[in-house]
DNA sequence: GTGTAATGTAAAGAATACTTTACATTATGT
DNA sequence: ACATAATGTAAAGTATTCTTTACATTACAC
């Protein structure tokens, strides 16, 4: 089970907004922003929301939760 | 800033699900459950996305992020 | 070439998110 | 009354999530 995120891709369609641009409007270090980008590790809820603010979307937009494994 | 949610709602409409059968859907102990109903502490995404698709819904039908403050 | 910006990796530390265990309270049924 | 179930609080421990710091690589402009 993972949770998968379109974020380099809707940075790139928002103007081509850099990590950094990001992590300052989400609140967060770009090392943070880095981290999820790449899968890393999953974000808290509330850290999701941010960056789905940053991006005027709904979360569900931004990050998937799909089934891992061969079920 | 904080996320509230509508946990205890959503349990009562589905069929007045108890707190230890969401935990049991979700994947975590009862005490997370408890805790994260009463805003003890924000669940990890992975968790949200869990705790949502234990109730069919949306994540921000279960929680909502709030701006807190004077702002 | 240098300089700057953006991106990427890594590691240690701090803070937070869960787990486990124990106990307490409330409600219902017999 | 006792028994069971559901809910609630608390604390310690574990795991994970971020922060900080450092360094490296790539890309672009001059």
């Amino acid at each position: 089970m993972e949770v998968k995120n379109n974020i380099r891709r809707l940075r790139f369609e928002k103007n081509q907004m850099t990590q950094q641009q990001l992590a300052d409007a989400a609140g967060v270090t770009r090392q943070t922003i880095i981290a999820i980008e790449a899968g890393k590790y999953s974000p808290s809820l509330t850290l999701a929301f941010k960056v789905a603010e940053a991006f005027g979307v709904p979360i569900e937009n931004v990050f998937q939760y799909e089934q891992q494994g061969g079920e």
